[in-house]
DNA sequence: TGCTATCCATAAATTATTCTTATGGATCGT
DNA sequence: ACGATCCATAAGAATAATTTATGGATAGCA
């Protein structure tokens, strides 16, 4: 097997042509040099170099192996290079799972964040239900995932990140539109466009159903939130989904919102990874960008929209000491 | 310093995904394999590896890894097998130093010999006159010399290789032409082209003519002795060759050779090689296929010729078993 | 020609590295 | 729950690499 303690010497001696020289490249003493260049010749099996008074040459067969220890340690620098851009966050990859909803309308700016931190860090973003991201985790296809916390997976540690306000959604022309605040068990009574299993915002409803003793009437299951703005504008039922996902058809009046009597609803937005493993140096970053956004956290509930505000200002300060 | 040791390791623990077979791959034991990869690890300062109970993944980092770590082992194989080759006669270069006459009249048929043998070392023939290539080896452009020994030069040791009988050359029509033999000092009444300084040729004409105690008519000196054989032809003098250069030119009677009375001349072709360097696989081979063509050696003087009826003679031998 | 500086070789001792043995803990399939 | 598989840990052993000290050869220089 060859010794590469050995091919690097040889190559140092090779490029100085001179036994001490290389010695003093490498911080060891010469006579080491000496040793080694002996074994690696009886390893060969052939003579690497000639000596002519106190001149070095190398036989032909040593200019041959030069030239791959070239190759070689060449290489070894390349690894190197890449060994400490992996480690300063000069190139890596960042994994993260998110369901559509989340990747349509909050990680676009949050990544946006975290890429002009760190520029050469490639980011490759999942999407699927709250549930398949989760355990995209364990086999890691994705190493955080951003999600509504469905339930306890265990291996899976989550932590809080958002929450975000849920409403029930009203076609604008709809009877309960006009109604000032209705209680939950009122959307009993109202065809009910369901979210589909697996999600957070499914979870959330089941539990308000539940709580509120009835069950939904519901019209369609449907795993597409654009889908369900779609049919509820069409009047065909009502639906509860994140203010967030809706905010562009509320500006626009395509969409009503009915308050709900009582406490705000929220979903809870978590941020997921696998409990006893690293992160990497990416996601790692990642995880300490997300920290930074809830410094000021208070202990009201706080949903993406606030957490904009706060990147956009951040932004903003950046940019104005330039 | 990149520690090839521990990056061979972790290749083979990559190719596995499996701590336990590298360590068989390797033949060294698990727990080996473990440390070698922590200390990896540290070096790099990233994790490279995830386990999933008793699944072993690499991490994207570990991934980026062992794509430099392939590269550098097929390098190292390259390597292997190039030292192998080398040592194996099957790669490699003989660089040869002759006279431009050798490299003509005998070298093609000895090269080819050795070709024959030896098809993938490539042969490098340089030419210059005698003492030119005697140093040559000097200064390591050569490795072998085939020469008259000019004279004695210190580190180089010359092995006697063949005896060329050498003739007094004529214009067919020369008065001398007709003369049944003569005597050396005769040629001093000629004009006589001579061969320039530093061949065996002249060497062994200086010397006769000393023995001799005449001086020479030099009409010219020459080095190329095409062009002597040409002014011989024209008339414009004798000369004193080597039979088997002038071989051609004696059988289509276009020059005349005139006998000397007494012993017959030769010029001692010998090989000269640096004495206390080790010669390279292909020259060793060299030598041991110029020996093996001189076994039979009688104490007679044996000359090119009957040396090259040898070789074809061998040529044949190996051609008819098959 | 001898002096000196440079350079490589050698030998013995030391240090560093790598590996082994022995053992234990975790996981997974049956 | 049991055995098989696989990795981790620790202590000691084996191997490899290096150092120090010294000597010999060569070449430049006085």
């Amino acid at each position: 097997m060859l010794n590469f303690n050995q091919l690097r010497i040889f190559y140092h001696v090779a490029k100085h042509r001179n036994f001490t020289r290389a010695a003093g490249d490498l911080f060891i003493s010469q006579p080491a040099v000496t040793a080694q260049m002996k074994a690696f010749e009886a390893y060969c099996g052939l003579k690497l170099f000639k000596k002519k008074g106190r001149l070095n040459w190398l036989t032909h067969e040593g200019e041959t192996l030069f030239e791959y220890a070239k190759k070689i340690f060449a290489l070894e620098k390349e690894i190197d290079d890449a060994i400490d851009d992996m480690r300063e966050l000069k190139r890596g990859v960042l994994r993260i799972g998110t369901t559509k909803a989340y990747a349509r309308y909050f990680m676009p700016l949050m990544l946006s964040t975290f890429h002009n931190k760190y520029p050469d860090i490639a980011i490759e973003l999942n999407e699927g239900s709250s549930l398949e991201m989760t355990y995209s985790l364990l086999d890691f296809k994705n190493e955080v995932a951003i999600i509504a916390k469905a339930e306890d997976v265990s291996g899976i540690r989550f932590i809080p990140f958002s929450q975000e306000e849920m409403v029930v959604i009203t076609a604008p022309d709809h009877h309960l539109t006009r109604r000032h605040a209705i209680f939950f068990r009122d959307l009993a009574d109202e065809p009910f466009i369901m979210k589909d299993k697996g999600s957070g915002t499914r979870k959330v409803v089941d539990r308000l159903f539940a709580q509120s003793n009835c069950t939904p009437h519901i019209l369609m299951e449907v795993s597409n939130a654009e889908f369900i703005k779609q049919l509820v504008q069409r009047g065909d039922g009502v639906s509860f989904l994140v203010r967030e996902a809706v905010a562009a058809e509320l500006s626009n009046s395509t969409l009503a919102v009915v308050p709900l009597k009582g406490e705000k609803v929220y979903l809870d937005v978590s941020i997921g990874y696998l409990e006893d493993q690293h992160l990497s140096p990416p996601a790692k970053a990642f995880m300490e960008t997300l920290e930074k956004l809830q410094l000021g956290k208070e202990m009201t509930p706080q949903g993406i929209g606030e957490i904009m505000a706060k990147i956009l200002s951040q932004q903003n300060q950046k940019k104005q000491p330039l």
